[in-house]
DNA sequence: TAACTTCTGTGATAATTGTCACTGTAGCAC
DNA sequence: GTGCTACAGTGACAATTATCACAGAAGTTA
């Protein structure tokens, strides 16, 4: 089981160094997730640098009242920068992370992570390279909620999912309006106004993508 | 001239090595930038880090139509954790930062401060906070766009103007308007609202804050 | 097949925000 | 003072989004 782990790694990510990697195997756990559970939560103590190996995790942001909000998703090869900024965290404000898929994540003990920041010029190209990536998601997710409206929003929501997961959109109109922050009657309509357009073809529980751009 | 700045520097930095000062102030160039200027926009190449001083500074976004949108208010002692992230940027998103008041910065080129990383602990810490502050901050706007009204975003809007820089407002509604994107008309009508529970007096150009928790 | 649940479509209506048009007022230049 | 300009207040109306109510279609279970 050793092997197949360590190769699995090297092809996920292949900018780490041989030793780094060593250290990787030697010290971390690797954790299989069902679809749907929890992988993280701020405001819990972060024990750990969270690295995706297979699947797809959704970042998104949740408010007192339960209302969520997608941020981005998390492809393998990824990592989620929150959990790398590892000290005290302010308590208000939530973010979670859910496996979409049955995913593996790496979990890499923070005090470990912290130290090959100095130790390996591969970590700390990684790291700050999650940073800005990261942030620029996040800016783009901003730009989408401050400057658009729903119907755009919707657009840049398809165009991402199918980034990760294809043109065959599997998700209801109720787990769309959850995202989005929005209610499942105005995205059902707008879906039929882009169906119109001919953009997407709706089904049920799930939407074929045609062309997003078209619109 | 250059001892009192090395204080200033000092005083704004307690937490930078002796030796790292001494390099900042051997390789960086002060500037100082009137109120209204434009300290940086991405998209354009950045060849520095910029450090805050003395003065304010606003952060914010702007889209292709020229809407803004305030990100946060950067203050002496920290730096924009763009401006770090020093790789190649990607064009359409604008960052813009523009100062508030005259204003003194630091600007570190960046070859510098990607040396400094791995030779200054300090510094490595400095940016790894500000990454995460920023982060931290990037979150809470985003959060009061996706779940809040104007009214409540006003209010936080207010809220942060009064931490830095006091309970007499000086600003106009359009200029409110512009960094909430929205409308003069509405904001105006909101102050009034405001202004009718107590929280604020309205005045030609300022606004006289009284107590913004009390709504 | 019947009973049940989940998902989707749609009309009516309300609330929020944006836009337009117009007024008034304070300050400044001359 | 007269004019000019920037700022603020307000009513009317439009557009977007949310909410409520209900109906029907698809899938599931018994």
């Amino acid at each position: 089981m050793e092997i197949p782990q360590k190769d699995d790694i090297l092809k996920k990510f292949p900018q780490f160094e041989q030793t780094l990697l060593d250290e990787i195997l030697a010290n971390s756990t690797i954790k299989l997730v069902e679809e749907g559970d929890e992988v993280m939560r701020t405001g819990q103590y972060i024990r750990s640098s969270v690295l995706l190996l297979n699947g797809l995790l959704k970042v998104y942001r949740e408010d007192e009242e339960g209302n969520e909000f997608l941020m981005y998703y998390l492809e393998p090869g990824h990592a989620c920068a929150l959990s790398m900024m590892c000290t005290a965290r302010d308590e208000q404000s939530q973010i979670m992370a859910k496996a979409v898929v049955p995913s593996e994540v790496i979990l890499i003990p923070s005090h470990l992570s912290e130290q090959w920041l100095a130790k390996y010029k591969s970590w700390h190209n990684f790291v700050i390279a999650s940073y800005r990536q990261r942030f620029e998601e996040l800016l783009q997710t901003l730009d989408s909620v401050a400057f658009k409206g729903l119907d755009d929003r919707l657009l840049f929501y398809l165009k991402r999912h199918v980034q990760v997961s294809g043109k065959e959109v599997r998700l209801s109109h109720q787990h769309i309006a959850d995202e989005l922050n929005s209610s499942r009657e105005v995205i059902s309509r707008l879906l039929k106004k882009l169906e119109q357009t001919g953009a997407i073809t709706l089904h049920r529980n799930y939407i074929e993508v045609h062309d997003l751009d078209l619109v």
